[in-house]
DNA sequence: GTAATTTTTTACCATTTGGTAAAGTCACGA
DNA sequence: TCGTGACTTTACCAAATGGTAAAAAATTAC
């Protein structure tokens, strides 16, 4: 009890922590930490800065919760690969869900490559200490179903980072990708592809 | 002869011109642009700041500057994506081309992929007007290939996506690439990784 | 209804930032 | 060696920025 001396927030702290924190996933998403101004996410909450200030004790704390946040939801499909599932399909259901929450959580992705780029100055004791070992566990359930001959021989890690990069580029570069495309919504084309090129590379062959 | 009355650089030009540019690709990669400031730039080069304003007219000419030698030099292995070349080999040797460019030179690829992250404020025009013509040209290529019988069908727009997702993954999110691999060396398994992914891909099955 | 508490506003402030003016220094050709 | 133009420094400046103090307003608890 002597832990969290603040009491339970009242309904206006949650109603206006949530626009705070709303509009700044929109503005660091789009400037980016540094280009980001108090101003601009005050305005975009309806809030004076002053106010802001009075939810979050700095820009460095808002920017700090909106990434503790998203990293929670953002791992979660990863900590779900189910090692007793069929692989080829657990994996490219994961691919399918991953493609999804970039497709439909841009701003997020946005945020988190952001961080990463500018070589994690917020997360990296994250990344070290929880993302890692997760991050090996489940390299080593990709392992087991390649030496069970349920999956080709791939190298776990990098496959891992193949899902991610493939997936993320639909949000990260989605301006590109928007102005290459006549095709308006890549959501569907971009699912066939990548279905059609993990499902390539993790059938095993017939022995 | 009116429209650049600018003389030719004296070899002091060429010299600051190049640190300003090299220091100002560092910060610019790293900070984002609008955590860049002409100070640190200036400092990294070793000059005052109004010195480098004497070179250049604000740090928004610095970016686009750099931006656009980028581009130049980031664009040529796709424009030399040969129609007569063996098709698989061709795509494949382009992959690792590129992937070499984002591990060599990675404060390239993140200062691209910074640029696009946040809109394209600045080379939105060029991707609409160089770009864009060049990518449906290739996939026209890549297109004829397919209906020749001597690629897998595959969607020529979304193979390019996931070429360049694969290959820039490893620059951009380097530092999460580093702490999660043990190897510290990720060049080699992520070339194999790529070259079997895109291979499988690729390859025609026999028909 | 009123006192206590929470929330919001107004008025600031110090620092940083992109950028300028102008004086000084250097290099080099005549 | 001297003058001219290229380069550099010093001294600034206005605006923007993250942040604070304290008063005013609104809400809540009794």
């Amino acid at each position: 009890m002597t832990d969290t001396p603040e009491k339970k927030p009242s309904r206006i702290q949650m109603r206006n922590r949530r626009l705070i924190l709303d509009s700044a996933l929109d503005v660091f998403s789009r400037d980016g930490y540094g280009g980001a101004t108090l101003d601009t996410i005050a305005k975009g909450a309806g809030l004076s800065k002053p106010n802001l200030l009075y939810y979050f004790e700095s820009k460095t704390e808002i920017y700090v919760t909106l990434l503790s946040q998203l990293l929670e939801t953002w791992l979660d499909p990863l900590v779900e690969l189910d090692p007793d599932a069929d692989p080829v399909e657990e994996l490219l259901g994961y691919v399918r869900h991953k493609l999804d929450m970039a497709l439909e959580l841009p701003a997020e992705s946005k945020l988190f490559a952001g961080e990463i780029l500018q070589g994690a100055p917020v997360i990296s004791t994250y990344l070290k200490d929880d993302l890692k070992p997760l991050f090996d566990r489940k390299c080593g359930v990709i392992q087991d179903w390649i030496d069970a001959g349920k999956l080709a021989p791939v190298d776990p890690a990098h496959l891992i980072f193949s899902i991610w990069a493939n997936t993320q580029h639909y949000a990260d570069f989605g301006t590109q990708v928007s102005v290459l495309l006549d095709d308006q919504n890549p959501a569907k084309r971009a699912h066939l592809h990548l279905e059609q090129m993990f499902r390539r590379l993790l059938t095993p062959v017939g022995r």
